[in-house]
DNA sequence: GGTGTTACTATCAAATTGAAACTAACGGTA
DNA sequence: TACCGTTAGTTTCAATTTGATAGTAACACC
């Protein structure tokens, strides 16, 4: 598509998709979220090939989501932690796997549970101000005039 | 990447990812929720190229996201509803364009407001059995043993 | 008969991706 | 000293995907 121009879209929803707009990446963040740092545990854990996984890194680390960390100098060796941004990416990566566990829920399936209380996680997007579902009332789009 | 390979996975995440893992496909369904429905209204906003969203609908009707249905027999015309798979995404795009709102955020934004009350709307994902917001707590994730 | 609308398909160059092999910089072992 | 293993990549190149542009089919309207 083109990242730079949707940076520029009134939409933030099209603002998000500029860089994870793509599988690779959410599937990065998602091992981040699960303690994955390493190049290798990344691309053992996604079988993906290391010219794309260098290229995503690159770009979740310029665009904010992960910091490049060094953890050896001899020889130099660096590793991928989740920044503020990454983390709180985690309900976006929520959202999509209670989607996938609705429409795509066949067979074995991972599972989270809340470590404090025990409970399964069921999450749901809610509207912070009126505490009603996302998608259980009308919505009235206002966009912004052109300036 | 592979999208047949993906649902076999037992990430619900990845399951998703078979067909959302791309921008066009969650533009179109962002599109979709705010009332459109015809192949020249998403061409038209979004700029695409028609060998790339007649793909994309297909792909998003196969996986039953979006419906066609014939609204005009002479010429034969169709259009694209949103099935309850598709409606249900809507939380999705919520919690991206929630990020995209925090971290994303300068100039002019489109927003969102509950019709009823007229408050604008702040999606955010919460376990519905606890209450907690996800993210503030520690999750524990359980992987299903090989059969 | 000519123009406009809608929903596409056809063509093709350019960009992206994926697979495989290779490299650099070490550390450990024999 | 020679050799192997690990980690984090880069190089190369074929295959696939994409994006832009143009064209088509089936009408409606004037």
């Amino acid at each position: 598509m083109n990242g730079e121009n949707n940076c520029n879209e009134p939409c933030p929803i099209a603002r998000s998709l500029a860089f994870a707009g793509d599988a690779w990446s959410l599937l990065i963040l998602r091992d981040a979220h699960a303690g994955l740092t390493r190049f290798d545990q990344f691309r053992k854990s996604l079988g993906i090939a290391p010219t794309m996984l260098t290229r995503r890194l690159a770009t979740l680390t310029e665009e904010g989501l992960l910091e490049k960390r060094r953890y050896s100098e001899h020889p130099p060796r660096e590793e991928y932690l989740l920044t503020a941004a990454g983390r709180d990416f985690l309900p976006v990566l929520f959202m999509i796997g209670e989607w996938g566990r609705q429409y795509r829920g066949g067979g074995k399936l991972v599972r989270f549970f809340d470590a404090e209380t025990g409970t399964e996680i069921k999450a749901v997007a809610v509207d912070e101000v009126t505490g009603a579902r996302i998608g259980t009332r009308p919505i009235r789009i206002v966009t912004p005039e052109e300036s």
